[in-house]
DNA sequence: GTCTATACAATGATAGAC
DNA sequence: GTCTATCATTGTATAGAC
């Protein structure tokens, strides 16, 4: 389920009929290397080793290497946006819809560690670190407008009420951003869904205990 | 308040009396080009040029590249580690002293935002990034230990309940992180101390709108 | 302690043969 | 399309004079 390859598989026939298996080969190694190295320390001779091939085949396919980072940056957004435009679940509550929106994003992220790492890598690295052709935060704002379109939904059908709409919006976006830099920060760091799933429901029902006891309520 | 110059100020008398006015130079021009480029892109001629100085006596005073650099961090660890074994909030209800916390927490980090950013694009960098000894995730662990000691205590005091005790540190910190970034990511985009303030409210009271009003409920 | 001058190893990118 | 060979530039670090 959410099934969404952010790389080649997403490839679009109209713009290059030309899809060369080296061409695919480039841009996987490309990601393999940016991920491990970051943009700015990866050499295009470890990518074209990577791929088997010499340094002028990447010149001539993506004229340089901003060019091959470009494309996969491209390719990522165009990836991201069409989920977005995605139907949700309609008819749910607004508090499960939220959940499911986490969820999936979350299932996006974990499906395509490399490109996620890549892309906060350079969200929070230097400004120069990565050319400026590719902006992180629009990720970040796109999420955060899709997200603030549930919560006014909630606000408006009386689902949520009593704060301010960014500050339920932020306590979300919190919760996700936190459990995918334990996803990146190693396995072994890792909530996984069930923990991001848990920590959405605290938010929702609050943490004063009047709600639920889902696992075990150490009341020692 | 929360006064805590995590650079030069707090130099030991003890190890070495000589702390000369072009080794603070250095170590100060260093955080600079070391937040502006990153680690690895910034050189040493950048450093040694903005201190006035030249080349040798960067390599007098620290050895290396890496020298000067593991020096500024363990400042910054050995600053973090002093807060946290400071007082908090004694005879505060729980609740209280988390906020008071992750205040001052923030207050420090917002005297400091660039060695924070620093360290945030080394902890979110690729692993070749930086040096290997320092490891930013210990600032992390430091913030996680001292935040799952007071969860517990809310917990044994009943202040806390129905939610496992990580889930509810994962929350606060999740909140926390997320402001940070905000902050990081631009001035445009930072919600503040209130902001911050708001978030922990609604993590404690829940997003359910069973508690108080505190701006404007906007339910139209 | 601080300088000038330089050694030495990488890098991104290109020219031109095939 | 893909190769070999190479250029100009830039990086860390050091030698040796003062």
């Amino acid at each position: 389920m959410a099934k969404a390859n952010l790389t080649g598989s997403a490839r679009s026939p109209r713009s290059q009929p030309e899809e060369s298996a080296v061409r695919r080969r480039l841009l996987e190694s490309a990601i393999d290397i940016f991920n491990q190295r970051g943009y700015a320390a990866s050499t295009v001779r470890e990518i074209v080793e990577a791929s088997g091939v010499t340094k002028p085949v990447l010149y001539y396919y993506f004229g340089s290497k901003e060019g091959i980072y470009k494309e996969i940056m491209t390719q990522v957004l165009e990836s991201f946006r069409q989920f977005l435009a995605g139907p949700g679940l309609p008819g749910a509550s607004v508090r499960a819809r939220i959940q499911d929106f986490c969820e999936k994003i979350y299932a996006m992220a974990r499906e395509n560690l490399k490109v996620v790492r890549l892309i906060h890598a350079i969200f929070f690295g230097p400004p120069q670190g990565a050319p400026p052709c590719f902006r992180p935060e629009m990720l970040h704002d796109l999420f955060h407008e899709a997200l603030m379109k549930l919560v006014r939904e909630g606000v408006r059908s009386g689902e949520f009420k009593g704060w301010r709409e960014d500050t339920m919006a932020h306590a979300i976006q919190g919760a996700f951003n936190f459990t995918l830099d334990l996803e990146l920060a190693g396995p072994g760091r890792s909530i996984g869904r069930e923990g991001l799933s848990s920590v959405l429901d605290l938010i929702f029902d609050g943490m004063k205990g009047h709600a639920k006891v889902p696992k075990k309520a150490k009341t020692a």
